[in-house]
DNA sequence: AAATAACCTACTAAATTAGTATGTTATTTA
DNA sequence: TAAATAACATACTAATTTAGTAGGTTATTT
């Protein structure tokens, strides 16, 4: 099971990318800039990211990158699905070959566990992350913080 | 967050204890036998099983590990925190100073996570599992293979 | 033409996990 | 009482994964 600082990255980079969608493409400069995570590191997520259909891009100056659908169309678990390979909880998977080749005595509970937090993230959609109160406060905070603001009138 | 091979080896391992309860001590060479697991792995992660109150050891031949409370009053999750940190998702250890000291836009998002997992693996008892027809079926193959058998009766 | 920002690939560093090796100590059994 | 057993302890190595860096190329706008 996987979910380390690239699946959060990568949701809080695609969250950035909702609460400024308003604004055209935003570059991965800005995002970086503002959740300070290392740009050439995102743009890795967001070659993952593209490959899944989950933003398009526009090149050049003026350019970065838009949802690729309506946030309330794009849930957690893919954003996390689209840059770990999953996040299955089993050893195997899910394959079921975990011990010699058949299952092992606690295949079943993995298993159980990986659906259950798959639903859950599944249920999570980019826009109920924007309607969330902590994060539009979080937001205005970091709004503040950065003086390189766009001067996109913010939702 | 954390849910690896070790918790993975750490509930296998109490289950196996569990499904032979009635055998008196079980040493970690059965268990790594029948499971697999390395032996010098599993005192590792016995000493911190033991520390945490969920296992007894008896010294000495014919010595071992027993659990240390019925088996439907020893849950997953803390068969698990007691092997691996925590299960907590969060970047910040659920600290909250994720981004500059405040509170990074997801933290909720990764906080209500680590709540559902914990919440579900806590309600499944090692007795739970040890019940389930499929940890039965498999125990049953692993018996089978195995020729060093206590001749415990198992249940 | 210059600037910008996506796009691409290979590499390095850090962290963590998994596993090994080598003992010591307590307890039972012959 | 000696030998065998199995817990207990610690230090080390190998493998894997993640995180981050470096150094480009290509498309597009100004």
């Amino acid at each position: 099971m996987r979910l380390t600082t690239r699946g959060r990255y990568a949701v809080t980079a695609m969250l950035d990318l909702a609460l400024n969608n308003e604004c055209g493409p935003i570059s991965l400069a800005d995002i970086s800039h503002r959740q300070e995570i290392s740009l050439s590191y995102l743009e890795q997520l967001f070659a993952k990211l593209r490959q899944n259909n989950l933003v398009n891009s526009v090149r050049g100056p003026g350019g970065g990158y838009c949802l690729a659908r309506s946030s309330d169309a794009i849930s957690v678990a893919e954003i996390i699905d689209a840059v770990n390979e999953s996040i299955d909880a089993t050893s195997c998977s899910g394959k079921g070959n975990c011990h010699n080749g058949d299952i092992c005595l606690t295949h079943h509970l993995w298993d159980d566990l990986s659906r259950q937090i798959h639903r859950f993230l599944s249920g999570i959609s980019l826009d109920s992350l924007v309607h969330q109160q902590e994060v539009q406060v979080v937001m205005l905070r970091q709004n503040d913080q950065a003086d390189a603001n766009s001067g996109c009138a913010k939702v």
